[in-house]
Order: structure tokens, then C-alpha cells, then sequence
DNA sequence: CGGTGAAAGTTTTTT
DNA sequence: ACTTTCACCG
């Protein structure tokens, strides 16, 4: 019997299992099936790795796999793992993962998104760094309120400052690690502009500070600084984590690289020996000279597939990562599980056009499949209509809703789909966009929340001061500052002694009444005291029932009830949800705190919210996209301006960048390709005219089958199918100069085409008209008109009430599925 | 202080 | 086109 001894398992010490499952069985469970480039990434073993893995390439096999073989032939325990996803909903996947792989717990193993890791740290470390534990995580908008305050009171914006502007900047200077004092020794000072922006910084940090919060880019940078400004505390970490594994490592920026860093470092003898002396287990762990050696580390990643510069993702850390680990070893997958051919050879052919690039071809096994469907719609409503009837194909032909997506490039892109798509009672689900936490109902009854758990938070204050009405005004919120301010205290604290301001009685007792219920539900979370002892949240209430006491005495939900003002009848319903929700966790999380809920709720992103098991058409940004895979894809909105965005034209790698956008969407499919477009596009209320993506010319002409090429759907009677990447004469076949010539020629061209086309030539153009039916009943065999559609026979009626659908058999325009209550129709 | 209407800005992508 | 913010009056 073998002992082995796992340093951070609460039970000190675990009997090995007998040598039947022990490691030579056990590797070959876990590299069967895999091939050999994949097997030498989950066997290779060493200071650093790096993965080059191709999209689809098997790589979150492959760090499963490496991950349980390293417990499974136990190099390592569960607790020594530190794994990070670029996503909570990819971290509770790759943990699935690895305990099915070991059909046992690894209970101890950290997987999770940088954010999230660095939150955990922080919120254990905060009284080294001044912080409080409880510190509350501001978004981007909370962020931006800050700013904002902070540019009117210093007047910054008649110096062109803008809260967005210096938000980024901000942001930008947080991701390269440069601190407020670090950017003040390298400010020009005789630069007025300069100096103002040194002043936001500085107020912005010290509101932070006040309010003990910290923003998204601070998670990692103050746990890089806490690191390198207390070694010891960095110790402990660098100690238990032996093995590192970052995912998606192509989109780590400075700061996170410097994280990586000081994780992977060895422990310094002499910090061993004081750890030592704390009793912090070090036998065993130390190599001849008495020093902790650094951490393995893994990297997986793709260069083709950064799409996060605008964040401060850094390219270089994972081209350069050789150079930044002498004697790494690299391994590169290149054989394709997903796609097939077609879909791979597209994206090969555009990713190539981006120099400066290791050349790298995706291919696979499995043979050439379908074409790429290609569509031109006359506007975004018709490119819609394609893609909704094209669902209605795949769907009738089996394909599961939830096996396809639909992507775009900006979230404004969806109105169009959404539009037509509810008329064509079609099951959809936005992926990220306006989120729910972002719904001011919501960030309402969170902000009750947050000022419970931080009641240093002035933010979450202010804004729950008048919220629900109780005629708290700006006059009186200022009043309630400046004396918090003229007397050493908090903006709490002012609201508890509110009575001795000399303001009116009834707003008096409005800001007293609600400083008493804050301090109820905070009396409400306190453990009791054997549990305080013992560090655990025995006795203290649950969420749910805290934020029902909240909702209930601040009158937020009843308030919302009680208004008729239509809409707050849905925020009512939110906030319920929200009720709701807290329920689910409180279940799902049994002893969880308060403080627990609020980082959970921070920290989703976007891709964390889709639910497998929905029968549901997703639809999401193309950088939602990364790391998914479907079916079948609509990719929308292939248009200059659009992909490349408009926006990114002046940026240097802009282009570049939009490619590999470009390249991502086309790699998240597996069987079916759809690439459309719009010949004119609605922006700002105007009907701007839109032109065909230069990316699209880059995929060979025989890829793509159109059904209607941008040539087909410049002029309306025009049939004439022209090839897409024909060549229009001589002259015109040079780099750059392909099969649409320059810009400004084609924008001539359909200017033409536009003034010489009068309104009646797009009479087929589909608009996103709706309409009332009221309780219209229709039955098969019924024959109506539509206004985008004209006549057609209702073959079948099927659902309830307000969602009943129409199956109709257009003359002319195919067959539809139409809902009933709001699809532009009239019974004939 | 709160409600009404005008005016302005909005749309690049996100933890 | 549509939402959010500002200015003024009751």
C-alpha cells in the first residue's frame, strides 16, 4: 500500500489505489484514440508547452486528458491543478471533463476564468493589499457613472474628455500594469491635457479605493501586484499550484502574462524556510539548492484566432512564447475533427491572406461535404428571411434548433433577425447583448445587495438613495455628502445620522428608514458565533431571503407593481426572475455568502449563459462565437464597413484582426456553411448602401454556391447570374484590385443602380412589418394575402393562443411558417 | 422634487 | 429609429 501525501487535501493523507488501475492501465485509457500529436501534448512532460492548436483540432481533449493524466499517474493532486478557461461555462466543462476521465472527484482542481481565479485570491489576501473582502466588482457601466461624475466636476469635458474615452484609456494603461503613480513619473507635466487626464485617473482610483471596489482590470492587476509586493503571500501559491494550464492563450493580455509569470516562479529558499516555519508543508517539495522549483505551464492557443486587441490581448505573448520560455516545447495540431473540407478549405484560403503568420492548414479526413451557401438580400430584413427559411430547411431536414447559430459582427444586427424571425415563429435566444444583469431593474436590486455586503460601496448607495421615489433629490444626496465629507464619514454612515442635517422631516425619515432596512439585512447575513469561529456562514441568512426583505421594505417591487406605466409590468417580472434566481443559487450553493452570489453574478460573460438543452436557434456576436460549435452557421452581415468594421479601418491590425474574426465564424461550423449579406443596410435611421465583404472574394469562387450573388442582386430585373470572382478585364486581377475593382468604382456602380432604379424595383424586398391580428382565425385550406409575400394557401394551423402559427404555401414565394397574431396578413 | 417635452447621441467587439 | 439625458415649469 502506497501513501501519498496531497499537501492541500483537508484529510492531510489518501491511500493510493492498488496498481490494477494504476498507471500503465491508466495511460492507456487516456491517449487511446487520440493521435499522435495530440498524445505527445498529453504525455509531454516538462517547464513549458506550448500547444499550437488549429480550430477544431481536439485541443480541450487534449487538455482534459493531459490534466487527468497528470492526477491519474498521480504526478500530481487534484489541488495542484490550476486551469484557466476563457470562460466559467468552458471551466464547469473541462471540470466535467476531467472527473469523467477519472470517474472519480477531483474536488480541489481550480478551473476557471482568469477573473474568477483572481477574485478568489483577492478576496483571501484583501487585508494584505487594504481591501476589504467583501469589495464590491464594478462593470463597465458602473465605471463609466464614475467617470462621468469625475469629468463634470473637474469640467474635463470642454478639454474633449468623454467618460468612454477616458474609461478606455484607463483601462488600457490597467492592462499594461501601469498604475496611476507609474503613469504620474512618466506624465509630461507641461502638457495641460495630460495633467487633466492624471487628475481623472487619480480620482478614479481613489473613488475605487473609497468605495473599496475594484474594476475588471484590477482583479488581475492587483493580484499581480499583491504577488510581487508580498512574496510570502505569493509563495503559497506558487507552492501548491504545480502545474498551470492556460486555454485560449492567443487573447492573454500584458497583465495576465505578468500573472502567469509570477506564478511560475520557483520559491526562493529562504521563503521555503520561512513557509516552513509557518507549517506549510514543504518536504518533498524543494530541489537541491532548497528552493521550490517553478510551476509547469501549458499553454493552448492560436494565433489565427486572436480577436481581442481591442482588449489589450497581446499576439506576441503566444508567438514569442518560445523565446519567453527557452527549451519550451511546442506541439502543433493541425487535423481537423469538426469541419468539413469545403468549410476548411474557405477558411484556409482567407486566413492566408493575412501576412506576418506561421502558415498553418487545417484539414480533415472526412471529406469535402456541402457547398457554402451564399446569399445577397436587397436589405437586412431580406437577408433575415434567408436565414429564417433556410433554419426552416435544416429543421425539416432534422437538424435540431440548437444545432444551428446564427452570428453578426455587432449587437445592433439583431433587430432585423429578431424581427423576422418572431414573424416567422421561429424559436431563437439572443446570446449576450443586453444582458439581463444589465436591466436598470435589475442593477436596482443588486445595487440593495451590494450595499448590504460593502457598505463602503457610495455607488450602489446613490443609486438605491431614490430608488423606488421616496423624494430624495440630488439636493439632498449632495447635502448628505458634503457632510459625510465635513465629518469623517462614510456616505452610510451620513444616511444613519441624517437626523442632525436639518433637513425637512419627511425626507429625514425617508433616508432613515432606509439606512434602518439596509442595517437589518446586514444583521441578517451575520453567522453565528460558533460558526464565525469556525469560518464557515452557519446561521447567516440565505440570499433570497435577504433580497425578498429588501425588495419588500424598499417598496422596489411593489412600487413597480403598483405603476402603470406599461413596461414596469415586465421590470416587475424581472426583478422577480432575479427573486427567482437567488432561490436557484441558494439551492445550488448551499453555505454560499452574499458576497459569493455578487462575484458569480460580476463575473458571466456572455457564453456562460447558453443552455445546452434548449431547442433553440442561437444567436450571438462573432466573438461570442470562439470556442463553439455547431451544426449549421449563418454568418450575416458580410459587408465592408460591417466585417471589416468601420471602426477598425484606422486601427493598425485592424483588417487583420477582422479576418481572423472572419476565420473564427467560419471554423465554429461543422457541416453547413451560410455566408449573407445586404445590399443596403438601415444605420442611424438612414438606409445606407452596403457593399459585398473584400473577405468574401478571398474564398475560391467553387466553394460557394449563391443563390443570389451580389452580381444577381445589384439589379432587380437582372438576372444574369455573374460569377462572383469573375474577372471584369484586364487590369483588374492584381493584388487587392479583385473581383469588385476598386471601392469607389463599385460604390459608383450601384449609385447607378440605385437612382436609375425607381422604389417599385425592390417591390420583393422584405420589410419587418408587423401588424395586430388580434384573435385573426385562420384553418387550412384558408387563402391570404401577406404584404412581403404576396397570396398563398394556409396549409396547416398549429399552437395556442397568441402563438399560433400558420403553415402557408406562398404562389410565389415558397412555403412559410408565419405567426398568426403579427405576421402581415389578411384572410382572403 | 417630479413630470413633461426637446435634444442629443447612438452602433464594434467584452471580462 | 430609438433610447437616454437635459431644461424648464408646476
Amino acid at each position: 500500500m502506497t501513501l501519498i501525501l496531497d499537501p492541500d487535501d483537508p484529510a492531510g493523507w489518501r491511500e493510493a489505489p492498488a496498481a490494477a488501475s494504476g498507471p500503465h492501465a491508466a495511460s492507456d485509457r487516456l491517449t487511446d484514440g487520440l493521435n499522435p500529436q495530440q498524445r505527445e501534448a498529453v504525455e509531454y512532460r516538462g517547464p513549458a508547452l506550448l500547444i499550437v492548436a488549429g480550430a477544431g483540432s481536439g485541443k480541450t481533449r487534449v487538455l482534459t486528458h493531459r490534466i487527468a493524466s497528470l492526477i491519474d499517474r498521480r504526478e500530481a493532486w487534484p489541488s495542484q491543478i490550476l486551469a484557466i478557461t476563457f470562460t466559467n461555462k468552458a471551466a464547469a466543462e473541462m471540470r466535467e471533463r476531467v472527473q469523467a476521465l477519472l470517474g472519480d472527484s477531483a474536488s480541489g482542481m481550480w478551473i476557471s476564468t482568469f477573473h474568477s481565479a483572481c477574485v478568489r485570491i483577492l478576496r483571501r489576501e484583501a487585508e494584505a493589499i487594504g481591501l476589504s473582502s467583501t469589495f464590491t466588482i464594478y462593470d463597465s457601466a458602473d465605471t463609466r457613472t464614475i467617470l462621468k461624475r469625475i469629468i463634470k466636476e473637474l469640467d474635463a469635458d470642454t478639454m474633449g474628455f468623454t467618460p468612454a474615452g477616458a474609461q478606455s484609456k484607463i483601462s488600457k494603461l490597467k492592462n499594461e500594469l501601469s498604475d496611476v503613480e507609474t503613469y504620474a513619473r512618466n506624465a509630461n507635466t507641461n502638457d495641460p491635457h495630460e495633467v487633466m487626464f492624471l487628475e481623472i485617473f487619480r480620482q478614479y482610483t481613489r473613488r475605487l479605493r473609497d468605495a473599496s471596489a475594484l474594476d475588471f482590470d484590477d482583479l488581475i492587476a492587483e493580484t499581480v501586484y499583491l504577488f510581487r509586493a508580498f512574496p510570502k503571500v505569493a509563495a503559497l501559491y506558487q507552492r501548491r499550484f504545480r502545474h498551470l494550464l492556460v486555454d485560449e492563450y492567443q487573447d492573454t493580455n500584458h497583465a495576465q502574462y505578468a500573472l502567469i509569470h509570477e506564478l511560475t516562479r520557483p520559491v526562493d529558499p529562504m521563503i521555503v524556510a520561512e513557509l516552513d516555519a509557518h507549517g506549510v508543508l514543504v518536504q518533498g517539495m524543494t530541489d537541491a539548492s532548497g528552493a521550490i522549483p517553478g510551476a509547469s505551464l501549458t499553454v493552448v492557443g492560436d494565433s489565427d484566432q486572436s480577436i481581442y486587441a481591442f482588449r489589450g490581448a497581446d499576439i506576441r505573448n503566444i508567438s514569442e512564447f518560445e523565446r519567453d520560455f527557452p527549451g519550451a516545447k511546442v506541439v502543433l495540431l493541425e487535423q481537423n475533427y469538426r469541419s468539413t473540407q469545403n468549410i476548411l478549405s474557405a477558411a484556409n484560403a482567407v486566413i492566408s491572406h493575412n501576412f506576418d503568420r506561421k502558415d498553418k492548414k487545417l484539414w480533415t479526413a472526412d471529406g469535402d461535404g456541402e457547398k457554402i451557401t451564399g446569399y445577397t438580400g436587397y436589405t437586412a430584413h431580406d437577408e433575415a428571411q434567408f436565414v429564417a427559411d433556410e433554419i426552416e430547411v435544416l429543421h425539416r431536414a432534422g437538424v435540431a434548433y440548437r444545432d444551428i447559430a446564427v452570428f453578426y459582427r455587432t449587437n445592433a444586427q439583431t433587430r432585423a433577425l429578431e424581427e423576422i424571425f418572431v414573424r416567422s415563429a421561429l424559436p431563437y435566444r439572443v446570446v449576450g447583448g443586453t444582458k439581463f444583469y444589465e436591466r436598470a431593474e435589475i442593477k436596482d436590486a443588486m445595487a440593495y445587495l451590494i450595499a448590504v455586503a460593502n457598505p463602503l460601496d457610495e455607488l450602489a448607495l446613490r443609486r438605491i438613495l431614490n430608488t423606488p421615489k421616496r423624494g430624495i433629490g440630488p439636493a439632498t444626496e449632495t447635502a448628505l455628502a458634503s457632510f459625510g465629507e465635513q465629518n469623517a464619514l462614510t456616505f452610510r454612515q451620513a444616511m444613519r445620522a441624517a437626523d442632525g442635517l436639518g433637513l425637512g422631516p419627511k425626507v429625514t425619515g425617508a433616508i432613515t428608514k432606509l439606512a434602518n432596512v439596509l442595517d437589518e439585512a446586514a444583521a441578517m447575513l451575520v453567522p453565528n458565533a460558533e460558526a464565525i469561529a469556525a469560518g464557515t456562514n452557519e446561521g447567516a441568512a440565505k440570499v433570497s431571503d435577504v433580497l425578498a426583505f429588501l425588495l419588500d421594505r424598499s417598496g422596489l417591487l411593489e412600487t413597480l407593481r403598483n405603476s402603470r406605466d406599461p413596461q414596469d409590468e415586465t421590470r416587475a417580472e424581472n426583478v422577480e426572475e432575479l427573486l427567482a434566481q437567488t432561490k436557484d443559487f441558494d439551492r445550488e450553493n448551499p453555505g454560499a455568502t452574499l458576497v459569493d452570489f455578487l462575484t458569480q453574478v460580476s463575473l458571466v460573460a456572455a457564453a456562460d449563459e447558453l443552455d445546452d438543452a434548449s431547442g433553440t436557434v442561437s444567436l450571438m456576436t462573432l466573438h461570442t462565437a470562439k470556442g463553439l460549435e455547431y451544426h449549421a452557421v449563418f454568418l450575416t452581415g458580410i459587408e465592408e464597413g460591417l466585417l471589416p468594421h468601420q471602426m477598425s479601418a484606422t486601427e493598425p491590425g485592424g483588417p487583420a484582426e477582422e479576418r481572423r474574426l472572419f476565420y473564427v465564424g467560419i471554423t465554429r461550423a461543422r457541416k453547413r456553411l451560410y455566408l449573407s449579406l445586404a445590399m443596403s443596410r438601415a444605420q442611424f435611421g438612414e438606409v445606407a448602401v452596403a457593399m459585398p465583404s473584400r473577405y468574401l472574394q478571398e474564398i475560391p469562387e467553387d466553394l460557394i454556391d449563391w443563390k443570389q450573388s451580389p452580381g444577381m442582386a445589384t439589379s432587380r430585373g437582372g438576372t444574369q447570374p455573374r460569377a462572383l470572382n469573375a474577372r471584369r478585364g484586364p487590369g483588374q486581377g492584381g493584388a487587392g484590385g479583385g473581383a469588385w475593382g476598386t471601392r469607389d468604382r463599385d460604390l459608383d456602380r450601384f449609385s447607378v443602380m440605385k437612382s436609375a432604379a425607381p422604389k417599385a424595383e425592390w417591390a420583393n424586398k422584405v420589410t419587418g412589418t408587423v401588424r395586430d391580428n388580434g384573435d385573426l382565425t385562420l384553418e387550412a385550406g384558408d387563402r391570404i394575402r401577406h404584404t412581403d409575400f404576396g397570396e398563398g394557401r394556409v396549409m396547416q394551423v398549429t399552437g395556442e393562443g397568441t402563438k399560433r402559427i400558420a403553415h402557408v404555401a406562398f404562389d410565389t414565394a415558397g412555403q412559410k411558417k408565419l405567426l398568426i397574431k403579427i405576421a402581415p396578413i389578411e384572410k382572403l
